[in-house]
Formats: C-alpha cells, structure tokens, sequence
RNA sequence: GGGCGUGUAGCUCAGCCCGGAUAGAGCGUCGGACUUCUAAUCCGACGGUCGUGGGUUCAAAUCCCAUCACGCCCGCCA
C-alpha cells in the first residue's frame, strides 16, 4: 500500500503545485520523522518559498488548501507542520495492507519483463572455500534473491576460472605427486583431498631445486598451451581436476545456501572462438596500439591511464580479453547483467567496462558490486594456495554448535511445555547458526571491510539473525495457539487502532517498497535493516496486544495482522536467505 | 605518485547516491519487567567536535574543494 500511496501523493502534489503555479521537478517527498504520525511528508515548500515571496509555512499551508483528498483512496488529510506538508494513511491504507498481507508471496512485485544474469562468487576452483570468500556467495545470493523478489527473470551464474595458470599448475600437480607423500586432508571431502596437490605443487614450485622446477614449467606450459590451441585431451585432463574440485565447493556452498542455475566455463569462450573474435574487431578500433608486441587499448578517455593489453606478445589471450567474450555472451542472452564481486578487481572492472563500451556494448546494463576483503585479526591474509584462512566448513560448524548450546540451555527455563524432539534442536542450531553467520554479512553495506572474529560472527544477540527470526516462531506460535484462520473479508480492520498496531502495519505496508529500492540500488543490507526495524514493531505489538485471549472481533484482526506479519517477515528472511523458524 | 573504497557513541554498524523536523540501532555499563500468545523479548539511564579544515545553501553526517588515517589496486597473473 506504501508504493500505491505514494503514486497517490506523488500525483496529487503534483497537480497542486501545478495549480498554484510553482514548478513541478521536484516534490520534495520524504520520510517524516518517527514521532510524526505521517506516512509521507514533502519539504518542497523550502525550495518555493523565495519564488513565491513568502515564508515556507506559508506555502506549505497553500499546498495542504489545494490538496485534494477525495481524489486519493490512501490518504485521509494532509496537515502542514511548519515548513513540512504531512500525508496521513487513510482506513483504506491500512485495510489494504492486511488484506495484501495475507498473501504468502506478499512483498513480491509485478513481473518487470527483464532477464538479469546475476554473477558471483566464480572463486577460482583450486580448493575449498573460506571465510574471505564467502562474502561473495552470500552477498550475491541475497540480491539474487531480491531482483528476484522484485519481479525479474533471475539466472544464477558462476564463471569458472578453468583456463589460468592455477589450473595448469593444479592438473601437473595432481598428476605429479603421489598420496603418500601428502598430508591428511583436513576434512573428508574431495576439495580438501585435492588442494593438497595444489599446495604441493605450489611448495615445490617456490622452494623445488632448479632442475625439479624447469621439468614442472615445461609440463606446465605444455597444458597451458594445450589449452589455447584447444587440445581436447588438455581439456579433459584439466576438466577433472576443475570439476572435481568445484564439486566438493559446490557442496560447501549449499550449505549456506547458495546455489546456481549454470557453472560457466572460461575456456568455453575459447573454444568457440568468440574471445579471437573480440581480440580481431578490438585491433581495428582506434583505441588499439600495437606496442612492445602486444595488442593494448589506451583508455585514457576513461581515464584510465593504464593500458589495457588485450593480446600478448605471443599472440594469446587474457584473462580479461575472455572476459569480453563472456561479457558480450551474457549482453546477448540477458537485458541486464549484475556482478559480484571483490575489490581488488576494482581496475580490472574498469577497463572490463571500457572496452565494452569500444565493443558498443550499453554498460548502463551491466552493474559491478563490489564487496570489501575480509581481515584475520592478526593481520594476516586468507589463501587458498598457503594454506591460511578459516575454512566456511569450520566456521558454519561452530556456528551451529553454539546455536546447539544455546537451544539446550534454554530448554531447561521454558516456560512454554512444547517438547522439542532432537530432530527440532538439530533443525533450530542449524537454522540459527548458519541463519547467524549470513546475516551478519548480509546486513552491512558490501564497501565495508571486515575483520573476521569468531565471538563476533557468532553473537546471536539482537541485531542477529536470532531475533528475527524469534519474531517469526512467535508470529508462528500465536498462530498455532489459535488454530483459527481469520476471514479475512469479514475482518474489521478498524479495531486495530493502537498504537503498536498501527505502526505494525505501517511497517507491513512499506515492505515492498524495500524491496523495489533494494533491487534498483542492488543493496541487499537494507532489507536487513528493514527486518530490525520490522522485529521492533511487531515485538512491540506482541507485548501489548494479547491475540488469543482477545475477545471474537478484535481476536480476528489480530489475526490477520499476525499472518501479514508472518508472510512479511518470512519473505524478508528469504530474500536474505535466512530460514525462518516455526519454532525456536 | 595515481585510481577506487572506508572513517558516525568505548566496540560493531544504519543513515550519505537523491541536503530538511531533536543524528538512529545493537553490544558493553547501570537500573527495571516473566503465574502471560515463547524473556533469544521488552522498558529506562549513561554515552556523539558525524576524521579534520574550508566552501555552497534558508538548511550539510549527506553536495563541492582541500587534507589526514586505514584498506585495496596500479603484471604481456587470475
């Protein structure tokens, strides 16, 4: 109703303004403050008050005089309060939010008729995830999520790095050494058994005697060059070691969960010759020098000074220069493209943008988010290759063990006989646990960086995953005590008229709002904003409003209000992939 | 040196793009509320030169300029 309501004001406002002569480019629409009991609120009666020669009361009181309600279905009166113009909610604003609540997909919007690719975590296959990485997965999943929810036509793509130098090194590794002579894996499963191979080689390869490392660099070059010429047995050779390895990440990623509709190959715009393609149209644009023997872009109209070089010196491409194929691929399939993805490709972006725009390509269709390394405390760096780092595994672990602990603690002081089974005390820690650790990194702006401290990540105190989700158990548990489903259509929706209710279905009705801002400006965080500022509401609500002991009329409000509640914060949850517990 | 990002309460963060009503939360500290639809909750108190200095404006945490601190990048690596 919040969105219905604004077009409302929006017009509305308009026309007035119209008719009081003053221009109409800017409506000056804001959110009022928290103790104005106004939905929406405008402060264009500043900007006008020097053209209309007079103070801005003044004006503001001009406006609410022409302001005409009887053409708005939510707005009951508008009110001007010193210089602001205040719209207040009509009965129909509130009756429509719950009877829009009541629908489980509520917060999702019209359909946009827009297909987005959205790309993210792409770590490069060498071995199992860690804690650095998993920004990427969860930011990129919540805001699939979204445009998701927002009403576009979401794919979910991973772009594996298959055809890097790694990769070589890995496949040479992996063929190399033996079993034995490695050390145990650190769990079982097969990307902790691989990247022993990878470590190894990388050891042999920085410390090895001279003669071990020239006979490696030659195999090495031998699969590099291999996978250029597009030597189908390199690719197979290669392709095991990649997709086993991507297996085992896979399956730590859907713990979180993240999962994807196509893994997509580098080496695929390899093989079907769009990266040459690319490399031979950018040659002719005039950007293209030919310096040093390699093909290069100036693109210091991007201001850019650094040369971008597309084609080196023996004639093969780049990562990027595949990039550009992949890009361009993702142009034709797609309307619009989101990455995501770390900052340390913040130039690599740029240049990436730059020479699509050469290519003439719209780069208004592609949106880079970029997200901010996560620090261990001492200072050091997570890597795959040496070894360091904590591993998402361990950390999703003893995030459910501590959600464990909690459960079981509190069991002996409930209050409520409701007999949890062991299966519930399993479904609850790892509901919390791993709902903790995704929502703590969801909730901040991505630009942050983070320094990575296990009491922190794993506080499950307000502010956490943990207390939203407890108001859906307790939206869930009013429910169920109740065991009545309100007709919605005999409902009287007047009858909420405290004040915890009517800020409840304020909150209620600003949902999709939410999520239409989070999706243009692709920031997931502020649905989790939302939900704290929803978690207030309703705990407001449920401390002052008895549902199930309240009498016929007002017990069926209630109830409607709850199960808008219940659908709201649950499809908020989703959106950030949280789970949303029945009970806890 | 150049580019990008960050700097808001002791700590962790919203708010900044798009200027507007007394700068908001949580943690921590202190003090309160469970015979109640689940206290993983709620209420109250304490806590702020919005990095610093200028500028624009009726109005600046928000825009502009300068500056400091921290992070990342500046490879014919990925």
């Amino acid at each position: 109703m919040f969105l219905a309501m604004r077009g409302e004001v929006e017009a509305e406002l308009e026309r007035s303004l119209g008719a009081l002569d003053f221009p109409t480019d800017d409506l000056g629409i804001e959110q009022p403050p928290d103790d104005v009991d106004a939905v929406l609120a405008s402060s264009v009666a500043f900007r006008l008050a020097s053209k209309a020669g007079t103070a801005p009361p003044n004006v503001a009181g001009d406006i609410v005089d022409c302001f005409d309600t009887a053409r708005c279905e939510f707005i009951d009166h508008v009110a001007s309060q010193g210089p602001y113009v205040n719209f207040f909610p009509s009965e129909a604003y509130f009756t429509g939010t719950v009877e829009a609540g009541q629908d489980g997909e509520y917060g999702r919007l019209p359909n946009q008729e827009t297909s987005v690719v959205i790309e993210h975590t792409s770590a490069n296959p060498t071995g199992p995830v860690h804690v650095g990485r998993a920004r990427n997965p969860i930011v990129g999943d919540a805001l699939a999520n979204l445009l998701s929810y927002a009403g576009y036509d979401v794919d979910r793509h991973y772009y594996v790095n298959d055809a890097g130098r790694q990769m070589a090194v890995f496949t040479w590794a992996y063929e190399t050494f033996d079993e034995e002579d490695l050390p145990k894996p650190e769990r079982d499963r097969v990307e902790y058994d691989l990247v022993r191979y990878y470590r190894k080689g990388n050891t042999v390869l920085e410390e090895g005697d001279q003669e071990t490392v020239a006979t490696a660099e030659d195999e090495i070059q031998e699969i590099m060059q291999g996978l250029e010429a597009g030597n189908e047995e390199t690719y197979e050779r290669v392709g095991e070691v990649v997709d086993t390895v991507l297996g085992g990440m896979q399956d730590c990623l859907e713990r979180l969960p993240a999962e994807f509709d196509e893994f997509v190959k580098e080496t695929r715009f390899i093989r079907d010759g769009s990266t040459d393609e690319i490399a031979e149209t950018l040659k002719e644009t005039e950007y293209a020098v030919y310096e040093e023997d390699a093909w290069q872009l100036e693109l210091t109209d991007w201001d850019i000074e650094k040369n971008f070089v597309f084609l080196r010196s023996d004639g093969t491409s780049l990562y990027t220069t595949r990039d550009l194929a992949h890009h361009e691929w993702k142009f034709n399939n797609y309307d619009e493209a989101v990455t995501v993805l770390g900052e340390g490709h913040g130039l690599q972006s740029q240049q990436l943008r730059a020479a699509l725009e050469i290519l003439g390509n719209d780069t208004e269709l592609l949106d880079q988010v970029l997200y901010g390394w996560v620090n261990l405390p001492d200072g050091e760096s997570m890597s795959t290759r040496e070894g360091t780092g904590i591993m998402l595994d361990d950390l999703l672990d003893e995030a459910i063990a501590r959600a464990r602990e909690e459960v079981e603690d509190r069991m002996d002081d409930r209050i409520r006989n409701d007999d949890l089974t062991d299966e519930d005390v399993d479904r609850i820690a790892r509901q919390l646990g791993i709902g903790a650790v995704r929502y703590d990194i969801v909730a901040k702006q991505p630009t942050k960086a983070i320094t990575f401290e296990w009491e922190r990540a794993l506080d499950f105190e307000a502010q956490s995953a943990p207390y939203i989700q407890y108001v859906h158990a307790r939206a869930c548990g009013i429910l169920s005590e109740a065991n009545e489903v309100p007709d919605i259509s005999s409902v009287e929706i007047s009858l909420l008229d405290s004040e915890s209710e009517r800020t409840l279905l304020r909150e209620i009705a600003r949902f999709p709002a939410v999520v239409e801002e989070g999706a243009a400006e692709r920031t997931p965080h502020i649905v989790a904003t939302y939900t704290r500022e929803f978690a207030e509401a309703f705990n407001a609500f449920y401390r002052e409003c008895p549902v199930v002991d309240a009498s016929e009329d007002v017990r069926m409000a209630r109830l409607a209000l709850v199960v808008a509640a219940r659908n709201t914060i649950a499809n908020a949850l989703e959106i950030l992939g949280v789970e949303a517990p029945e009970s806890m």
